[in-house]
DNA sequence: AAATCCGGTTAC
DNA sequence: GTAACCGGATTT
């Protein structure tokens, strides 16, 4: 383990956070300017078995406190164990462990307990936050973890958690695959914003928060209450949703464009409505709004979208990330939503789940969940009567579904011994992208690369770099909270009991494989997702004890794959493409005497696992792939790598293609990774680094009207400044020749 | 002071 | 439910 200084926060539910911080005398500055990508961040939740807990002596530590709510479970914090001190650091994984349920449900049956992750000043200083005797967990009680530095630490700064419960963990990892960041010292600010010198421009737009047992992406909202509590809330977040500039002063009431996306970069049309409606274009500023064409496509995801692609289903540009809407349509449109997919989808998602999943089929229908996450909208829009009329619905409606929700709700010692985790993974980074559009994008983005879903059988399996391990083991649905004036998407997770699966399941099965079953809903797209829960037992492997120096992924990989090898020697046989050049190289991700003999599909399930668990750069998803390979694959539409796949063979070789070509052999990627590319770590480098070229213009959008085609030389991957590849470029300046003779002899 | 444009209100 | 209007906060 690379830490050189690691502090964890355990929070009420045991929530650990491994967190870097600055060196002594590191600026904010100093850390940006290392590393310019960082944006990123991960959070991984895991729920060991209760049998684990135990091994690992959680139980009785003497800092630790339990609470009588199991729920509540520890509040500890633990001395960090550090291994390798190396001077910075490429990549960085948060681990969080939800112990036990955490779910409680108030006189409203309305879930109150949260699981949030807050930073903490002293070792020991929240001990006392998750003491709540009477069983509830007290918004106050609530950890916020932002990316705020301003953020203190304080169990009552309730208005922090209404944006700053957007916990954002830093994935400080640098551009360097090699290096890390130096750890932090203890004792000092835990803010996680601060500590990793986030500037204020990216800390907005922090996307995600944890909850219970789901993970609800996106943008934060003003809150609607008493100016002093705006104005309270607005100097502890910064409103949340526009981070300003230090010095800036504070925006009141008033989103901001993103100022990144293309149409904030856009000069005003001057031809629509609303330009033709401003002075300067001679218009009388009766509409008084922005050229539409200059909408941002973050703050403003959807209105354009519907006005221009309404009958597609998918949004034309992803937004950057998941936004509010006001409470009452976003409550009506949830569930009616959830009342169409109920009556409409599952039925047959559940014959089909049942097949895979055996006799006790349960319908994963979680209420808590829709309730939880109305729950925090309600926070949001504290006294909306409406919002807690639909509320109340809502937990009218859990009277009809299916048995299996008393199961959802068993009791904590139950769930505790008997649940086997499920695993969603989304994505959770500064990037914005919706947890929705990570699967919309992503499917729609597989759906064009050789037929990657319903594959012959094959599974995708989605991995963005954030896994939860909900603590019910029930079925459960995801309710993942819509971008702004976006229809609602939502993933229903189906699994089984581990009552019906039992602890120790067969290997034979693939572990971790997710079926997504495509549909429509009343108003847009949705995704069944089967989720093959994993046996915690199975864990044991992955989930180390929590031991902070076991979290780097190269730990974990090597765990997994049973192989305790530096990884910084490997000399495997790559396993090519027989369709690509004998010349065209792959490179080893886990280093290690690997034979490729030693990872068969199997392998590349624990590689997808590893992915799963491990920071994966924003919007870059793990699929399984025909070959049998894993695929990195870029969701973002607005990223350039947005057609740049990472094959994985089964031995751990990679190679990359972009558009379906080969990257060449001489790239400065595979140039930079062919010896130091040993772990999961650097894959997430690797990624980070292609994030940072540009597709060659050559190969971008081709109109039919266009001659240019790429070079047989093409690099495919350019830094942004050049834009063209010198070879294309050249091929470019040829054919103009070409052209001018010709029109020359004209 | 003017321009910008967000967000609440009103009209349809 | 949506579009248009416009007050007013914020920026230039």
């Amino acid at each position: 383990m690379d830490l050189e200084q690691h502090d964890e926060l355990c929070l009420g539910a045991r929530v650990e956070v491994t967190e870097t911080r600055r060196e002594k005398n590191g600026t904010e500055e100093h850390w940006r300017k290392l590393f310019p990508n960082i944006k990123d961040c991960t959070v991984v939740i895991v729920r060991p078995p209760l049998e684990q807990l135990k091994h690992w002596g959680v139980a009785g530590r003497g800092k630790q406190k339990r609470t009588p709510n199991l729920r509540a479970g520890w509040d500890q914090t633990l001395a960090p164990k550090l291994h390798n001190r190396e001077r910075r650091s490429a990549s960085f994984v948060k681990r969080v462990r939800i112990q036990a349920n955490l779910f409680l449900e108030d006189e409203l049956e309305r879930p109150h307990s949260r699981l949030r992750l807050a930073h903490c000043t002293g070792v020991t200083s929240d001990s006392t936050n998750f003491e709540d005797n009477d069983g509830n967990c007290q918004p106050k009680m609530d950890h916020s973890y932002c990316l705020q530095g301003d953020v203190q630490d304080t169990p009552d700064s309730s208005s922090q958690q209404q944006d700053t419960r957007l916990q954002i963990c830093c994935e400080d990892r640098g551009r360097d695959g090699n290096t890390r960041l130096p750890r932090p010292h203890r004792g000092a600010s835990l803010c996680p914003g601060d500590c990793l010198g986030f500037p204020p421009e990216e800390k907005k737009n922090i996307p995600s928060m944890v909850g219970g047992a789901q993970w609800v992406l996106r943008r934060s909202q003003l809150k609607k209450g008493s100016d002093e509590e705006d104005e309270d809330f607005k100097m502890k977040t910064g409103t949340g949703m526009v981070e300003p500039a230090a010095g800036e002063p504070l925006r009141n009431k008033r989103r901001q464009a993103c100022g990144l996306c293309t149409a904030c970069l856009r000069k005003d049309c001057g031809d629509c409505i609303y330009c033709r409606d401003m002075r300067k274009f001679g218009g009388p500023s009766t509409k008084r709004q922005k050229c539409v064409h200059r909408r941002c496509l973050v703050v403003h995801p959807k209105k354009d979208l519907k006005m221009e692609v309404t009958d597609s289903p998918k949004p034309r540009e992803e937004t950057a990330t998941a936004a509010t809407r006001t409470l009452p349509l976003h409550l009506s449109r949830w569930r009616r939503w959830r009342e169409n997919v109920e009556r409409k989808e599952f039925c047959s998602s559940v014959k089909k789940s049942g097949k895979m999943w055996g006799s006790k089929m349960i319908k994963l229908e979680h209420p808590r969940v829709g309730n939880k996450a109305m729950n925090e909208e309600e926070e949001q829009e504290e006294g909306t009567d409406k919002a807690q009329q639909v509320m109340k619905k809502q937990t009218e409606t859990k009277g009809e579904l299916s048995e299996d929700q008393s199961e959802a709700g068993m009791d904590e010692e139950e769930e505790e011994e008997g649940t086997e985790p499920m695993q969603l993974n989304l994505t959770l980074n500064g990037s914005h992208l919706s947890s929705a559009l990570v699967l919309d994008s992503a499917l729609s983005s597989l759906s064009g690369l050789s037929g990657l879903l319903h594959q012959g059988g094959q599974f995708l399996h989605l991995s963005t770099g954030l896994t939860f391990m909900p603590p019910a083991v029930t079925p459960a649905v995801v309710i993942l909270e819509p971008k702004e004036e976006e229809d609602l998407v939502a993933v229903e997770l189906y699994g089984r009991s581990s009552a019906a699966e039992g602890p120790m399941r067969e290997r034979a099965v693939p572990r971790e494989e997710e079926l997504f079953l495509e549909g429509v809903s009343e108003k847009g797209k949705y995704f069944d997702m089967e989720v093959q829960l994993t046996n915690p037992n199975q864990e044991t492997l992955t989930l180390s004890p929590p031991t902070p120096s076991d979290i780097t992924t190269a730990k974990v990989a090597n765990d997994v794959m049973g192989r305790g090898c530096d990884a910084t020697t490997c000399d495997t046989t790559c396993d090519r493409p027989e369709s690509l050049p004998v010349s065209w190289g792959s490179y080893n991700l886990v280093g290690g005497a690997v034979s490729p003999g030693d990872f068969g599909g199997c392998g590349l399930l624990h590689l997808l696992e590893l992915l799963r668990r491990i920071v994966l750069p924003a919007h870059w998803v793990g699929v399984l792939a025909d070959g049998p390979e894993v695929q990195l694959l870029q969701c973002s539409r607005l990223s350039a790598m947005t057609d740049t796949i990472v094959h994985i063979r089964p031995n751990l070789c990679f190679y990359i293609t972009v558009q379906n070509l080969l990257l060449p052999d001489s790239h400065r990627v595979h140039q930079d990774y062919t010896h130091t590319v040993s772990h999961l770590s650097q894959l997430v480098s690797l990624l980070l680094d292609l994030e940072s070229l540009t597709v060659c213009k050559s190969l971008k959008v081709q109109f039919p009207t266009s001659l240019q085609v790429p070079s047989f030389d093409c690099h495919l991957l350019v830094a942004p400044s050049c834009i063209t590849c010198l070879p294309c470029l050249l091929e470019e300046d040829e054919e103009e020749e070409e052209e001018g003779n010709e029109e020359e002899d004209d």
